[in-house]
DNA sequence: CGCTTCAGTAAACGTCGTTTACTGATATTA
DNA sequence: TAATATCAGTAAACGACGTTTACTGAAGCG
């Protein structure tokens, strides 16, 4: 469960074997290095103390020397956002290895906390990821990459969902409670999701969305800060909402390890 | 219920009658035209894009001259967030007022329904108010002022809420299931937020924040536009959840009216 | 009337993203 | 190997930004 996720791991179905040139490999590597001085800078100043000339100065080179990696400073957020995700799903990935693959409950457990875990430890880069999407340029080229990197991450946490579902771990609402309207957007977002389990039924999907909401809406608060000046820890919050929402889906709550801190 | 919501509704306990000299008259003025200035261009680019020499432009002057009204620009927009909480705030008591006082379950579904709409109408400015809290002057002059009228657009809530439970209109949660870190930070939450009604125990607390978080995560959701790859319109899930929420306090849902738009 | 207070300006500094034209070095091909 | 194309990176420039400093001029006040 170490920080550094390696983000190396998936060369997501390049055809060729990708031999890799000699001047691709030193492109690759000045690649991996603009986006590490980015992400200091993100995490030193914020996202709006990430600046070209900046990420230039710390490399010994000049700015426009860095757009031919990125077309502008947007893309170059949108692709080190599509990293993040790739890191974040391979923390989370990781922190479920650790519990047995039949301990499904410990695996949710684990899973959820290790989303919270990463977005405290990495709070800039999380609100990179979730926070409000500006009119960011609609055609930079590694918008694609940050959505797909997103789908990835997100699928997690649906193949633990779908293994509760299909164990038949808690009731589904009614489907005749589920306005046709409703319907109609929960199969849009399964769709888009590519969570296209056979089991998942209309209310399926409805518990799915309403987990998600609460835990991501905790979180948020927590890493936004929005209520820092009420609550100084928000974790026994969150565990309490945790234990509301698993047993809502019948997974048995259990305290955090005290060692759980990677 | 009209969008512009009168701004200047409370003179908040100032001591003196405030004759308001000739001079400090126009220069109200000039503060409120600044701020409506920097409003246009938050909802025009975002928050990125409100710059004191835009304002400044736009108001024909130059940008050093707003230095004799805010201390920095930060600082002007933390005094915009203060006045958009009031804003907030008197548009859901407008829409609050608009429903005879002893139907609450009316008073409740319309007040969140209002906070929702306002913000989908105000995505910039929700943004500004709930968005992550960047690093900002810790000193900034108008910083306690945006805190006070974020407390004053919560008590509205509060208020609907303490109702509720002074009608007993749902069981509270075991006081034993509560942990005592739990129990402290609600506690701390209750005092810093100023609710402090004498029927505020922890097991209400932990009720209130348990709704508050999934409403603000969904309204979050929506207005980031965090899913809206996924799901065009986000009515239908927050109506549900709506439902849901109310249910867990006793309140009996009802489908929104269909002339209710402003 | 004389003095003070204060709104506003002009000029400057250092920051930024981005474009353009250019220089070398590296790879490819003849 | 020699010619050529490709590509990494630079230098200079443009317009925009926040902020500071020194200054002007008018309104308010004794």
């Amino acid at each position: 469960m170490s920080k550094e996720a390696t983000s190396a791991q998936l060369n997501e179905a390049r055809p060729e074997a990708a031999p890799l040139s000699r001047r691709e490999r030193v492109r690759e590597a000045t690649l991996a290095e603009i986006k590490a001085a980015a992400r200091r800078r993100l995490v030193a100043q914020g996202s709006g103390g990430v600046s070209l000339r900046a990420i230039a100065r710390e490399m010994g080179m000049t700015a426009p020397g860095l757009y031919r990696y990125f077309a502008s400073l947007d893309d170059l957020l949108l692709s080190l956002e599509a990293d993040l995700f790739a890191e974040l799903g391979a923390y989370v990935t990781a922190a479920n290895e650790g519990v047995p693959e039949d301990d499904v409950d410990g695996r949710v457990l684990v899973s959820l906390r290790a989303f919270r875990f990463w977005a405290l430890a990495n709070r800039a880069e999380f609100t990179l990821m979730f926070g409000p999407a500006d009119p960011r340029h609609p055609g930079s080229p590694h918008e694609d990459a940050a959505m797909e990197a997103g789908r990835r991450f997100a699928a997690t946490f649906f193949a633990l969902f779908d293994r509760l579902l299909g164990e038949g771990r808690f009731p589904l609402p009614d489907a005749d409670g589920i306005p046709r309207a409703l319907s109609c957007q929960l199969r849009a977002f399964a769709e888009a999701t590519g969570y296209t389990s056979e089991n998942a039924a209309d209310g399926a999907l409805r518990v799915l969305t309403a987990c998600w909401v609460r835990l991501y809406g905790l979180v948020c608060m927590e890493v936004f800060q929005h209520m820092a000046f009420a609550m100084d820890d928000m974790e026994p919050l969150f565990e309490a909402e945790l234990r509301d929402v698993l047993e809502s889906v019948g997974v048995r709550y259990r305290p955090p390890a005290e060692g759980n801190r990677t």
